[in-house]
DNA sequence: CTGGAGTAATGGTCTGACCGTTGCTTCGTC
DNA sequence: GACGAAGCAACGGTCAGACCATTACTCCAG
């Protein structure tokens, strides 16, 4: 006799799988629009429900959105955006209660790449930018501490975008988020570690003006390497990340 | 008068963000159960309609998963699994079709890292894990090159996992999936070109073994220079992932 | 030709029902 | 008292049908 191999497919899931396939196929362009909901019924045969949820599942996942409600409204094929990986990502961490520290060995791995990539393709428009950022980091220095943070992280992301790498500017935007949490924790060091970084940045940036990817690469690794020295010596291990 | 802000939330949206406050916030544990359908329906006096489809969102962000059915069933709130953050990576690779270039170059920024992080952190069934690789992958070069690629992969996913950096761990083998797609393109070169890469996975794992991470870091990065080299010589610069 | 009313189809929501599954409960038997 | 089998209640999954506000097209009156 079978072992009752039955293992019920729910028919959600079923659906989900078969828009997905129909989407990656080509069938459903990018900026196409899928059959209605009550049309999708007729097609699959399964209820307005599973066909809901199944949408809901692809929404989630970015492939879809939702048009106006209304007359001929209704669920457009997108690309994958921004904010869903960046979400993910910080689930993920913060799910994981991934440590301060392996998030900084990400960065360290990331933003150097960054930074070199940075330093080739960047337009004008993303030297204009970085400059802006750095600009306003330094006008916060002695009387706006608290900005600190937040401005720097603007910075390093600023220089994710000049990049022009879709994949890893979304992995740095991604794991900034957890960074802010993480970084709100201590307050920014001393008026020695501000310079610091206002000083790193400057030279950064001077790399990247003059499409020095070398430069700019091994000096965004220092720059995270001291980053990495002062925390060393000012923080305990433990960083509960929220 | 006001400028008529109505902007509809949509209640399955608000229910999600209610319910991942709540688990986020402690109230639900990892591994606790969340109220049945019906009993959030009477909290919340939404319809169990969209009380289900906020738990769809949730179920596909990974922070939750459906238990057996029957009574005493219901969702298990969980760490977001490996599996939901390569899918939506993988998704996101595919959708936004990010060029060969730009996978190779997070590759170079993410592996060396994996590799200096191995040869710290490795245990030694990490060690022996990367070794089976290793020989597997020499095992099969002159007769079964078309597992060559594969087999590869599949190297370099086990020196990730030795690194225990959950995170870093995470993304790498959330690009192998598309790295697997783009490699089965072209077929693996020269006997020269394996003979490279057999050679220095041998080199990385005995700078992994002997816990020399710098040297784990700097052959990687030689290794996977070497790769795009190679890539440079043979291909034409457009490689479509699918 | 123009503009405003009408209209039809959309996604969002709700209600109420039924199903198979599952694990506790209860009761009968030894 | 111990043990096993039948019963039962609650769960998630699915379905049908209805109503709503919203929207863009249609069409006719001016």
């Amino acid at each position: 006799m079978a072992p009752k191999a039955k293992q019920h497919p729910k028919n959600y899931e079923v659906l989900a799988q078969e828009l997905r396939s129909r989407i990656m196929s080509g069938e459903f362009p990018e900026g196409s629009q899928l059959p209605g909901e009550r049309e999708l019924v007729l097609q699959t045969g399964r209820s307005r429900s599973s066909v809901r949820e199944a949408l809901r599942v692809l929404e989630s996942e970015g492939l879809l959105s939702k048009k106006t409600v209304g007359r001929y409204g209704g669920s457009i094929v997108q690309r994958t955006p921004d904010h869903t990986i960046r979400r993910q990502l910080d689930l993920f961490i913060r799910g994981r209660s991934i440590s301060f520290e392996d998030l900084l060995h990400t960065r360290q791995a990331i933003e150097p790449m960054l930074a070199q990539l940075a330093a080739v393709n960047r337009t004008d428009e993303d030297l204009a930018e970085i400059r802006r950022r750095t600009i306003a980091l330094e006008m916060a220095f002695p009387d706006q501490r608290h900005l600190i943070t937040l401005l720097n992280l603007d910075w390093h992301i600023a220089v994710a975008a000049a990049s022009h790498n879709e994949l890893l500017n979304a992995l740095m935007t991604g794991i900034s988020g957890a960074l802010k949490h993480a970084s709100a924790i201590e307050d920014y060091g001393t008026d020695e570690t501000c310079l610091g970084v206002i000083r790193a940045h400057r030279k950064i940036l001077d790399a990247i003006e003059k499409g020095d990817a070398t430069a700019a690469r091994r000096r965004m690794e220092r720059h995270l390497g001291a980053y990495e020295k002062e925390l060393a010596e000012f923080s305990p291990p433990q960083l509960a990340l929220s």
